[in-house]
RNA sequence: CGGGGCGUAGCGUAGCCCGGUUAUCGCGCCUGCUUUGGGAGCAGGAGGUCGCAAGUUCGAAUCUUGCCGCCCCGACCA
């Protein structure tokens, strides 16, 4: 056993970053914060890239690229933005470098000092909707839904892998509307994008909310998000949609004319996720031996590990399994077959376990005198014995199954760690004992969220969309309330 | 930014307290043979600025000072 993994148990966060180390997702780069996403890692993040990259697309979005640079007064623009996002920027004020004439390297050249410093997005709102500004004259250029691909850089105090990296990758949907309602609409859209994204692709159960004010993204009127939870009980946000009013159409005066020649500023949305998925990917479903990837989204969804002693049964067996990898690739299955002499079957078996790789199938002298082949299932480590006869369709739906079973986990753990509380000690007790949601009444203000925050360390993670009123009173301050929120410590 | 830990071969480590020939062991790597249904065995081999810098000393991985980096826990945040 060369890799072994820290359990669960023993240390939780060890065991996060030994599956994304030793299942080949990422590594430590030389640079403070930032890490390499490995082949395997970025195969994953491709994947999901692909299938919201359609979604969006679906829903008549489309993808453009605007600058990693953005003029330092571009953020100061919108005043709620900036405090948001001021103490983590990256910040680019020169533009040469020069060699040391006292010897010893290079060093920033004085005189390239640029005139207005250069920030290296935290988020694109700034510049884009400097440039919208350009676009946008008439009722009859929006709605303007563009979305992009790429990097942003956020100077996080403590940083850990795909949960939270100095520079990670994601998208950043921006629209342009006509009216508030159409902006909601589509704030709400994205947000159900998200969350159909998060539950059938990556089999991870998902609730749908709205942010307290404490909690809401800096620049916007309302921010929507989908909240997921890990096996350690805390909770995780797993993408945003804000409706950003006329907030940013003002802070850079865009204003388009209406059917009645009336000018109006436009209603604004932005909408993103991130690597941090992948994150959310990996603690969602993995277990003690290593990843446990949704099948739909698994790079790798079934690897085929042969079995033989000497050329003439490696002959037999790769003429067999050439046939049914041709079949399974037809129908559609990303399949593996590792022939690979340079390790052992028990290696590979254990490898791919490790990387989280749905279905592996094995297949020696034994089972071609049968006619068969050993299935293993990841996720509950079940073998059973299917008849070559007939394979593609019943490993189809085996994947099926497993994408359905790891749902069922996910969402069995969730539902059990939604808890109620009515008392203050009550409340305490789930957090410190029992960790997940804590459904509890809140009187509504920003102070009390503060306090809460202060004294438990949970914060609002979302006020749910599927809400029913209920009187109540608060936990802390015992004054009136309407709803239950819910709090979790989350990432 | 506060607290803790750690920097020795690609990875993981012993040695450091109490300075002294050629820096330990395992994995991995290379060559050969035997192996192959749960992380193979044997034999041989390659691989090191002991994080960096200065100091103490006849002599520093080991002692002193300074610096750098990373990880973990917190506060901030996706």
């Amino acid at each position: 056993m060369s890799k072994e993994i820290t359990s669960r148990e023993q240390d939780y966060s060890q065991w996060y970053n030994d599956l994304i180390i030793k299942g080949g997702l990422a590594d430590y780069s030389a640079v403070r914060g930032c890490m390499v996403i490995k082949p395997y890692g970025f195969a994953l993040w491709e994947n999901m890239r692909d299938v919201l990259d359609k979604m969006f697309k679906d829903t008549g979005h489309q993808n453009a690229y605007f600058p990693l640079f953005i003029p330092k007064s571009f953020l100061s623009k919108e005043a709620a933005h900036i405090e948001g996002f001021a103490k983590e920027c990256a910040v680019v004020t020169h533009y040469r470098l020069k060699t040391d004439p006292d010897g010893g390297g290079l060093i920033v050249d004085p005189d390239a000092k640029l005139e207005e410093e250069l920030i290296i997005r935290p988020t694109s709102e700034t510049i884009i909707w400097n440039t919208y500004k350009t676009w946008i004259q008439s009722y009859r250029d929006l709605p303007l839904l563009i979305n992009q691909w790429a990097n942003v850089v956020r100077w996080e105090m403590r940083t850990r892998l795909f949960l939270r990296t100095a520079e990670f990758l994601w998208q950043e949907g921006h629209t342009a509307h006509a009216t508030a309602n159409e902006a909601i609409a589509e704030t709400r859209q994205m947000l159900d994008i998200y969350a159909e994204f998060a539950e059938s692709w990556m089999a991870m159960p998902v609730i749908k909310g709205v942010k307290s004010i404490n909690e809401r993204f800096a620049g916007a009127v309302d921010t929507y998000c989908i909240e997921a939870l890990m096996q350690d009980g805390k909770a995780l946000q797993a993408g945003t949609s804000h409706f950003l009013g006329q907030n940013f159409a003002k802070a850079f005066d865009v204003k388009f004319s209406d059917k009645e020649n009336k000018l109006d500023y436009v209603w604004a949305t932005s909408w993103g996720v991130s690597t941090r998925l992948i994150g959310a990917l990996v603690m969602a479903h993995s277990d003690d031996d290593g990843l446990v990837l949704p099948p739909k989204l698994a790079p790798i969804q079934v690897v085929i590990v042969p079995i033989f002693k000497g050329d003439d049964q490696k002959q037999l067996i790769d003429e067999k399994v050439r046939a049914f990898v041709k079949e399974l690739k037809q129908a559609g299955v990303k399949v593996k077959y590792d022939d690979n002499e340079n390790n052992r079957p028990g290696w590979k078996f254990a490898e791919y376990e490790m990387k989280g790789v749905p279905l592996r199938i094995a297949i020696g002298a034994r089972d071609i005198a049968n006619n068969v082949v050993e299935v293993v299932r990841r996720d509950t480590k079940e073998k059973m014995s299917m008849p070559i006869e007939g394979l593609t369709v019943n490993i189809i739906k085996l994947l099926d199954t497993i994408q359905e079973s790891i749902y069922n986990k996910a969402f069995a753990y969730r539902s059990t760690h939604i808890t109620p509380a009515d008392t203050w000690e009550e409340f305490m007790d789930l957090l410190d004992n029992k960790g997940g949601f804590v459904s509890a009444h809140w009187d509504g203000t920003p102070e009390t969220e503060d306090k809460i925050k202060e004294l438990s360390k949970a914060t609002i993670r979302c006020i749910p969309l599927n809400n029913v009123e209920e009187a109540g009173s608060c936990i802390l301050t015992g004054n009136n309330s309407t709803e239950r929120v819910l709090f979790a410590r989350a990432y």
